[in-house]
DNA sequence: AAGCCAATCCTTGTATACAGTGGAGTTCGA
DNA sequence: TCGAACTCCACTGTATACAAGGATTGGCTT
């Protein structure tokens, strides 16, 4: 593996789980001497990850971790919402059934994931995962396949902000159950619909939840 | 100015412009001499184009211009009434009026522009731009205008591959003038549905006069 | 004392040298 | 004659040295 992938995959990870948290400045030397990289191929992951937005470039400073405020949440969910619901929709009209319904069928299930001793819900979100593969797979459009990958970056960075707790996550499992079944019932407009209603509860989830901590300072 | 951002400016024209075709393989050395600078700027402006997916990494040999061919064009025209017809509707409900209500009179008085000697019809297209400027400005959405900016670069690539004919120029700037007109009315669906219909119309323009050189070999 | 200017330092931006890997071409064997 | 393997070369990937720019801090002036 290339030491720029090693460097990108490194900072990518450390900002998504907040350990690098958003304001820090990322200076090339620094970074490169804690990662154990030249410069070169850090700068070429700084690039990467300014391009995808978890850093800005701050002219002669070098670039900082990228903010993400309640505002930025508003912002980021109406885009998600946008994409996703119309991605619902085209994979109902161009899915194949069967996987839908297999998928349907294990959200159903998805309780017995939450109740087990698995504290980082592994197997829960990976299970979610294979649902939003399926439906990019099913839409075959490399355009909107990529523009989601994008947002998925930021959410997975939010993610970490809400408190999942079980009773979230087992409504959440349920929410995604109507979806695959929208789809595997080739009914786009419910299809659509079903994201719009999991989309807002999970935004609303968000806010209560972040709320409280919004006074804390962060730099 | 950078040199690497002398370098990305010069590439992306040259891939924009068809100076550089699909399939072009682009050499670091190469491309440095052609340019004068030196690989590093280069392969930060590569990563650039990459990211934006005009180029694409090929293992071990470099980077090629990025193919686009019909079914992209499908895929890209997919995508982008998804993000613009929900652009168009936000900015509907969130922009000021009189500003598409002047946009609506300018859009009007478009066929005077493309009557004139301007062959690149650079006042038409700037009046355009205003438009999508200001819908981008009233939904004041950062990740939605990402989105979108995102997508307006392959457009580009794609209008130079349609006859821009005056008619249909002429047309598109009737189409354009419904959407700010509905906009201004401060009507979502209208707004909404007036861009679907300009994008059907201005797919099935760019699909009806490329398709007869969709035989031309490249490389 | 406060504001402005200048100088210095630290930072990024660039060039180049070197190493490693993948590919293509050629040659040998079946 | 075709296929496979090996070798060589060219290209990318990385490190480091050097240059240039901006920001900050100190001193000077008002």
């Amino acid at each position: 593996m290339r030491a720029s992938d090693r460097a990108y995959a490194a900072l990518r990870e450390d900002i998504i789980e907040w350990r690098l948290r958003p304001g820090t400045l990322l200076a090339e030397v620094e970074q490169s001497e804690r990662l154990g990289v030249s410069r070169t191929p850090l700068r070429e992951a700084l690039g990467r990850l300014t391009s995808e937005g978890l850093t800005t470039a701050a002219s002669g400073r070098g670039v900082v971790v990228t903010d993400i405020s309640l505002e930025d949440i508003d912002e980021l969910f109406e885009l998600r919402e946008t994409l996703e619901g119309r991605a619902a929709a085209l994979a109902a009209e161009r899915g194949d059934p069967r996987h839908f319904l297999q998928l349907h069928r294990e959200l159903l299930a998805a309780p017995a994931l939450l109740s087990g001793d698995d504290p980082a819900r592994h197997g829960y979100y990976r299970l979610v995962e294979r649902l939003d593969a399926a439906i990019d797979a099913a839409i075959s459009n490399a355009y909107m396949a990529q523009a989601m990958g994008s947002l998925r970056v930021h959410l997975v960075r939010i993610r970490r902000l809400a408190a999942d707790d079980t009773a979230r996550l087992t409504a959440a499992a349920s929410e995604h159950a109507v979806i695959a079944e929208a789809i595997a019932a080739r009914n786009p407009r419910l299809a659509q619909a079903a994201t719009t209603v999991h989309l807002h509860r999970s935004l609303s989830h968000v806010k209560a939840t972040h709320t409280p901590h919004e006074k804390e300072r962060h730099g």
